[in-house]
DNA sequence: CGTACTTTTGAATCGCATCAAATCTGGTGG
DNA sequence: CCACCAGATTTGATGCGATTCAAAAGTACG
């Protein structure tokens, strides 16, 4: 079976029925695609962009629970009558809005479907549980390094996105992250070409 | 539905049959519990102790991809043959073991277990998307305030642990989260006492 | 060709890690 | 009950690495 891993592949995993009934959304900057307290009425996929699942903190800090650049956000909210978090897109943003009522049936009466989803779930752990993993190193070294064996194959990795929008990812400054990969670049211990990122040692 | 969270509360979401099949695993401080490649014979819950999934990087540097604290470890191998990694134990620790081939019947079987069993896979996907965006926070404050939202309700939360084992959770030294709470606490903004933690601006 | 964005480099600053050591605490055995 | 021990808690001094602010150079695209 093929690895699911990037939205589309799982919008495809989506049965044929219930993606008919998805509509598409599109959000520019700073839009709002719900908020906390209101009814459950769809589940989305974030196709392109980046949206942000965020609560009111204490003070009115906004805290963020969650940063999607692609993937489902508010799936636990299937178990919910209403949201537990306000979304918004933080940059212009594509989406797939699926009805909550009829993902719930078919998650409940398609056997196949529910196989799939437990297996988009369980691939979206495994990647968080590395992500954290990842984030609890200190050193912009270390992050790229767990990067690059765990994202990649056999220490090689190609990027599908800017270094820039990788140091986003690796929680770094862009500066810090260029400097570390020119330092390893000297030292050997890592090939830089283009976006193919190959460790030497 | 009451919140399922704990280790053993995950234990008693298993249906009584599964259960009753489960071994009690004990492990020493380094001792392994599977080696990667090998055959997936189980599933394991950690209910105390300290569990490593671990892979070995090129150059033979060992690339953490999950520290367990409690909760189930290689879900994803239930559609695998053969570990993709490795797992021993960092500390002394209590599992349980289930057998994969039962889980997995179980799982396709019990219509009730397996939408259960997508509740606990959602669940801590939400809780570590949350702890993706904690670690991503740069400073020991913004961590600390983060995880007392989040973990918390309504700015107070009661720590289960030791501070020295939230500080690593928190991907901080300990002297770091001592001197954290104590800069809060003179400020106002953080009243702590013993393990109840409680933001106040 | 111009504009927006990424990539790159530099200098100053800040916060955390590290190493060291003292104090406190809960639990054990004499 | 008290001495003792292991671990948690706390404080101090120092250094390193990332952030921040600034600016220049490169690049893709209309």
């Amino acid at each position: 079976m093929p690895t699911i891993s990037t939205a589309l592949e799982i919008a495809n995993a989506i049965p044929a029925g219930l993606r008919a009934q998805s509509r598409h959304v599109e959000l520019e900057a700073g839009e709002i695609l719900f908020r906390i307290g209101g009814k459950v009425c769809n589940v989305y996929l974030v196709i392109s962009g980046e949206v942000r699942l965020v609560r009111n903190g204490l003070g009115g800090a906004e805290i963020t629970l969650q940063r999607s650049r692609g993937g489902f956000i508010a799936e636990a909210s299937l178990e919910s009558k209403s949201y537990h978090c306000s979304a918004f897109a933080s940059a212009p943003s594509k989406l797939m809005a699926f009805p909550a009522k009829e993902f719930r049936e078919v998650l409940a009466n398609d056997s196949e479907f529910c196989c799939k989803w437990q297996s988009i779930l369980a691939r979206e752990v495994r990647k968080l549980r590395a992500q954290c993993e990842r984030l609890g190193l200190r050193t912009a070294e270390e992050r790229i390094r767990h990067y690059i064996e765990t994202e990649g194959v056999h220490g090689v990795a190609e990027l599908s996105m800017t270094k820039k929008a990788w140091a986003t990812d690796l929680s770094l400054t862009h500066e810090a992250l260029y400097r570390a990969l020119k330092k390893m670049s000297n030292e050997g211990s890592l090939r830089v070409v283009g976006c193919r990122m190959e460790l030497s040692k």
